[in-house]
DNA sequence: TTGTACGCGTTATCAA
DNA sequence: TTGATAACGCGTACAA
């Protein structure tokens, strides 16, 4: 059992009252007793119960945390960004995965209501519905991140994803490219839209119009298989470029091209979505469009220790930015791609 | 203010004592208040406090899990097969990263202290000698995953490096290779040991001696930085194929032949160690030694609990398996190898 | 300057 | 079958 202030109120021959006051630097308690209880808790190897704490002021100083899986390279690093602002306020996670699956995500929700969780944050979450009829009893501030989902919430972080989807067109366009693909990810309805909307627009302002022929859903599977899947579309359209929802979906696409031979970015231009570390990885290194993941994280828990404050605060959109690599290029005709593409082989 | 036992106590017109029984489905309730009580229980939405609870049973069912960095491909399985049984039993986990640095670490098991957490897993420590001396004022149980220090400790769970190093070693020897470098982490001392045993072990045991300007050790830097630099050494000492340490060395590596356009498998064969999801995104995809992560991370957790629980454990080794792939080839001969090279090419 | 008493929400013991 | 009371570890209003 853990040593207790009454523990050292007994060897202090004091109350714990005292004990309390001294370990808290109360000016009222003489300096020569707070120096000798200070050292006695230091030997004792007192460590304050964080529980009894909580019972008392209300407070856990505990952030709940519901992500869809771990194993995200993209979230990841936006619990690392959270995950540093909260260690420095002396606040800690409980981080808990909910597979999108609403069941799950209802009973993690439950689980931060019984550790009495001070705030809740959650990302990318496509069950957000749910949460309106449990949100009236849930009385903790919820933040979310990339929110899937229609509807106004009080708090929110998240990206631009009209304005990184105009970027990574414009892109493309000005390498000189006209049949554009979007390959999308109709999972994530409300990012997927603003995607679409965003290289919508940045054709339409390029002069072009939107072929829908070259708008690509794959049915379900991983992003990777998506991704795979889309290339056959894309070849049939005499597309020479696509703008693709996310990095994994991008580097599913590319790996199709290897398979079939077909030269990335000669015959292929490809810009990917999120700038996830494997995006360095393929060959060729892939274009894509950067979201800042650390600082919506860091950001998100920024905002919600100032609503714990009682501060005002604003939703956040955060702007995106092109990293140009190897997986685009000008466009060509026919035969300069082939020619280029023997090249490149050389 | 979350609703307590007490205000259903004053509207059901009962003790609060009545209604923590009724609520715990105590037989020694009349059914009909029971079934009274735990409908208004769900009617003013009550949730219990587990901080309450805590208190009193001096249980938190709160483990303490501190990693180096969750942006690590590796790890983050590991935590999520840790997640995933720590769910299934209640419990749930506080996320927390050292960065490697050991004050940080020792922050962190204080904050754990404090919250009275029920027990801690570390995983891939590198400054476990801190541990002994907090260790004997820390009563709860610590489970150590992939330690890399030197030393017993009490309860561990690891995956066999020897073996999987012997394994990746065997399949180079089998493939022709008598020149094979190994590309070695520093940093990490246990393992890279462990790991470099086992090449040295399979190469004795093909009737090899071990040349030691074979046996890389780039200076620090990211793994990735290490795996490029070891080309130049790789290619001055003939060597046809390499060994690496991690996947992460593996890609550096790879990707520093694509610059120097050096063809893999043609004329280098790699491979890593770990299977990690980029190891997939590579071109050529990558030959490597799996491991386990996933069941590391369920094993020590089911470990913990059974301390938890009271039961005695036993250290566990977990075997690694060899996943072959494009990066690795038969051993040719200079001839051979650029003739290859061509026609791949084409 | 220090101590007494109380309460945070819950469960366990004992009494009714 | 139900209720009063104490206890878990801590902080604070009030009293001394």
């Amino acid at each position: 059992m853990p040593v207790t202030i009454k523990d050292i109120a007994k060897v202090a021959g004091v109350s714990h009252t005292t004990v309390s006051r001294a370990l808290n630097g109360n000016p009222a308690i003489s300096f020569e007793t707070t120096e000798r209880i200070q050292q006695l808790a230091r030997q004792m190897g007192y460590v304050p119960s964080a529980v009894a704490q909580s019972l008392l002021s209300r407070r856990t100083q505990t952030i709940g945390m519901v992500i869809t899986t771990i194993a995200d390279p993209f979230i990841v690093h936006v619990v690392e960004g959270a995950e540093q602002v909260a260690q420095e306020a002396g606040y800690s996670i409980f981080l808990n995965t909910s597979h999108n699956n609403p069941d799950q995500e209802m009973a993690v929700v439950e689980t931060f209501q019984r550790r009495r969780v001070d705030a809740i944050i959650v990302t990318s979450s496509r069950v957000g519905s749910l949460y309106s009829s449990q949100l009236d009893q849930i009385k903790v501030p919820i933040v979310l991140i990339n929110n899937q989902e229609e509807g106004e919430f009080l708090y929110s972080v998240a990206v631009d994803n009209f304005q990184g989807a105009q970027l990574a067109t414009e892109h493309l366009l000005t390498l000189g490219h006209r049949r554009i693909g979007y390959v999308g990810a109709a999972d994530r309805p409300k990012s997927n839209g603003q995607r679409l909307e965003g290289y919508a627009t940045a054709l339409s302002q390029a002069g072009l119009t939107l072929d829908p022929a070259l708008v690509i859903s794959p049915p379900a599977g991983t992003d990777l298989e998506r991704g795979r899947a889309s290339l056959e579309t894309l070849r049939a359209e005499h597309a020479t470029a696509a703008f693709c929802y996310n990095d994994l979906t991008a580097i599913g696409l590319l790996l199709e091209c290897h398979q079939q031979g077909i030269s990335v970015p000669q015959e292929l231009s490809i810009i990917g979505f999120d700038d996830i570390e494997p995006a360095l990885y393929t060959t060729p290194t892939l274009t894509t469009i950067h979201q800042p993941r650390f600082k919506l994280g860091q950001l998100a828990m920024t905002m919600t220790l100032k609503l714990l404050d009682g501060q005002a605060v604003q939703d956040q959109r955060l702007p995106c930015k092109l990293i140009v690599r190897e997986s685009t290029s000008q466009r060509m005709t026919n035969g300069e791609s082939q020619i280029a593409n023997l090249k490149s082989k050389i």
